[in-house]
DNA sequence: GAGTGGTCTAGACCACTCA
DNA sequence: GAGTGGTCTAGACCACTCC
């Protein structure tokens, strides 16, 4: 008997479909019993191809109604968010790492708005620079709540960015990231070699275990710096 | 007999044992056999569950040498990509449209570079801007190959934007997307009534049929846009 | 009410990788 | 060589949704 017909071969093959528009936007997509008959696999298999086209944003799916070609290019980007020290040593270059300042103080009225913390909560608020081959790569504005972290007094960050060590002692359920574009602050600028007031590109991360925050990250990296997908 | 058990469930349950640290970074998960057992489910469904965390990046797997807790925080974060009316419209405003100009011309020597194509290709090139609430939104610089779309000779973009035209009419194999800062250039200064040097943010984005290049667009947000995803 | 996708099961074989 | 994940099958029942 042949080799046994792959789900990763069903989806190429309704995916090619899909791309020469054998079926456009918002065609009927056969069923999947009928499918499993015309690739001579089971109806799983043929499911399983098919859930695939769903997560990637490829087509509808609906109980009774059946499948379509999505109509909305609503595609989902997968982007990969990577430890600092890899993305670098990624791109082949030298890892450096320098703590700029640690603190230990109260949040600012932005951390505690985007916290939902009050006024009285205690956090070591640090300041780090991590470089490729010498060069600045990002800058590292970090809060670490000491109610969720209390380890993090005790921590001195000086050899092991944050990043780091929260990944291996603080545990986490729910977070949240952002990118955005922003104007370099005077902080920014200074530890990155910019001009204040340039284009820096920003991720936002923010991290819960149950309902009480763990770390809030402000990561700027120079305008050179892209992140990039393909679908 | 209870309810079956969901792959969703053990997803959950092995989520909590990983984030609380049952299952710290780097420690090995039990066997699938031996979790079908302990959920009483039936391997497959393990299986799925699995699958879920390795594609989140939380888990890593190996034949023969089992599943470990991910000890780098390589996680995966998905982004959608709508189109931009959708986009306008699911923030609660009134989508606007205006083209600011059409032309047929050989491409440039960035577009020639960005698409790997010759100087002697011809295509459209628009530039249109997007708004929400009659305020800019979006600037989009757009490149459209003739030879792979020839339609695009007769349509006229002034209604209906070059995205969703495309969507409708151009069928695409791959595509790449890329996020970044950047300064803002006179034209998308002028169009999202900023400055010049602004810091904008800008999505990129190449489409292929094979290896045919379709189209490129470079799309400019002012500084306020966010993309957020949740993990 | 009926049709389609969503999911689970039980069993099987394969492929990769570690020892 | 042997153990673990990767995948396929055949069958079944359920849940949602359209008519």
């Amino acid at each position: 008997m042949n080799t046994r017909i792959s789900w990763r071969d069903i989806r190429e093959e309704l995916m090619r479909r899909i791309a020469v528009r054998d079926w456009p936007p918002g065609a009927e997509i056969p069923g999947e019993e009928s499918l499993a008959a015309e690739f001579g696999a089971s109806r799983a298999t043929v499911n399983r191809a098919m859930q695939d086209l769903a997560a990637r944003g490829l087509v509808e799916r609906k109980r009774k109604a059946g499948s379509r070609v999505a109509s909305n290019p609503v595609r989902e980007a997968r982007f990969v968010i990577p430890l600092v020290r890899h993305e670098v040593e990624k791109a082949g270059a030298e890892y450096g790492y320098s703590l700029l300042s640690r603190e230990v103080v109260p949040p600012t009225g932005i951390v505690r708005a985007r916290l939902q913390t009050g006024a009285a909560a205690r956090f070591v608020h640090l300041r780090c620079l991590h470089m490729a081959d010498r060069r600045p790569w990002q800058y590292e504005d970090r809060w670490i709540s000491l109610d969720a972290v209390p380890a993090a007094a005790s921590a001195d960050f000086e050899t092991v960015g944050p990043n780091e060590w929260l990944v291996a002692n603080a545990p986490f359920s729910n977070a949240e990231y952002a990118f955005f574009a922003a104007a370099a602050s005077e902080d920014e600028a200074a530890a990155l070699g910019l001009a204040v007031g340039s284009p820096v590109f920003v991720g936002e991360r923010l991290t819960w275990l149950g309902e009480t925050p763990v770390t809030l990250v402000r990561m700027a990296h120079p305008p050179s710096h892209r992140v990039v997908t393909r679908l």
